[in-house]
DNA sequence: ATTTAACTGTATCAAAAGGTACAAGTTGGA
DNA sequence: TCCAACTTGTACCTTTTGATACAGTTAAAT
């Protein structure tokens, strides 16, 4: 139950009316590191919103991957949010990349939410709001950026996020990350390395 | 008066509160070719409705462009939309590219009226919906696909919007469109003319 | 008809990206 | 301790992309 009311306080969802629905017809679930929530080509069933622990979100082709966004606590995936609008399938993969508890609504409830309740209308046009505009730059970023600026961009918003110059992560997962190889990421950090930008280790990589 | 009444029909705004409103506060106006709807980094004060013409939508970057979609009539820009919402900058571009009639709306109305009327509610979602999908294609398409592909999918996507395989566009507005040089381009349309795939033509290009 | 501006073709070079292949390092568990 | 799986470094080569430069073509305007 304190999930729930985190949710609420979160979404600052108000009404009695909407946290009863929402008790009803939810599922909360706690689902381990690695489990996919979404896989691309098939049809999205429930609308996620993860009430703590982290999900990742990409799109992938063969064996290349491209980060879109992770997803964090008390916040939902765009992509199930268009599923509880339209039925669809999804164009993407989400998975848990640790112990992760999420609060599962079936999509054709959200939906009709959005024009009955003013805090879940709120929330989904927020979420819609920040996803577009957070893809838009990355599209933006993906054009006219080559693989170095984008590496480093990527190594700066870690460091900022985890407060951390230290950064442990593969080559070949930053490769997943920002939508290239294992081959190209380690050369462009050996680059970075004799240029003094960063200093590596093995699955680590500190910034300068 | 008519284009009020085509704007209704097409978004299926029957609520009679809602229409009295929107004819209160829009503006009708009739823009020539290549005006500025938006521009990168500047507010945004209007949600534009398209009635008839056309808009591109495109990111830049230096000399550089990439498109990100056309505006057709009976839709809106979704990045006007998120200004509906959230007073920001764009962070895109928008021009007319013929003769357009728009319809003008105030952001503060429209986001007001997405959980006042429910016609609204729709029209803002899908749009949203509809645009996300759309730039996530794209998104998917930038990172895996190269040049040549990119090229030949927006050659095809030409055709079967405009039911001719005579398609009538230069190549640096090529460029533009999929987001590379025109040295590229050329290169790439000679490489197709060479295998039997498209015929060349002073600023037009037959696919075969 | 002539000028002008935009468009196209291409050659050359350089940089970026990626694929293959293999050696060597690191870790975690059996 | 030792093996298996994963990770990293790198050499070599190819393709793709892009930048520069210039010549020739086409269309539109005066």
């Amino acid at each position: 139950m304190d999930e729930y009311n985190q949710l609420f306080k979160a979404l600052n969802i108000l009404e009695e009316d909407l946290q009863e629905e929402i008790i009803k017809v939810a599922e909360l679930q706690t689902v381990p590191k690695n489990t996919f929530i979404v896989v691309q080509d098939k049809y999205i069933k429930w609308l996620a919103i993860v009430i703590s622990g982290k999900v990742r979100v990409w799109q992938e082709d063969g064996d290349r991957q491209i980060l879109l966004y992770y997803v964090n606590p008390i916040q939902t995936c765009v992509l199930s949010l268009s599923a509880t609008f339209k039925d669809c399938k999804s164009s993407v993969n989400a998975k848990t990349i640790e112990e992760t508890t999420i609060i599962k609504i079936p999509v054709r409830f959200a939906s009709t939410w959005s024009f009955k309740y003013f805090s879940w209308n709120k929330f989904t046009s927020n979420s819609f709001i920040f996803s577009y505009e957070d893809l838009l730059h990355s599209f933006k970023n993906l054009a006219f950026n080559k693989n170095d600026k984008r590496l480093l961009d990527y190594l700066k918003s870690q460091r900022k996020k985890t407060q951390s110059s230290i950064i442990p992560i593969s080559h070949s997962q930053l490769a997943k990350e920002i939508g290239t190889t294992r081959e190209v990421v380690s050369k462009i950090l050996k680059q970075f390395e004799l240029s003094g930008i960063v200093n590596l280790k093995f699955k680590q990589i500190e910034l300068l």
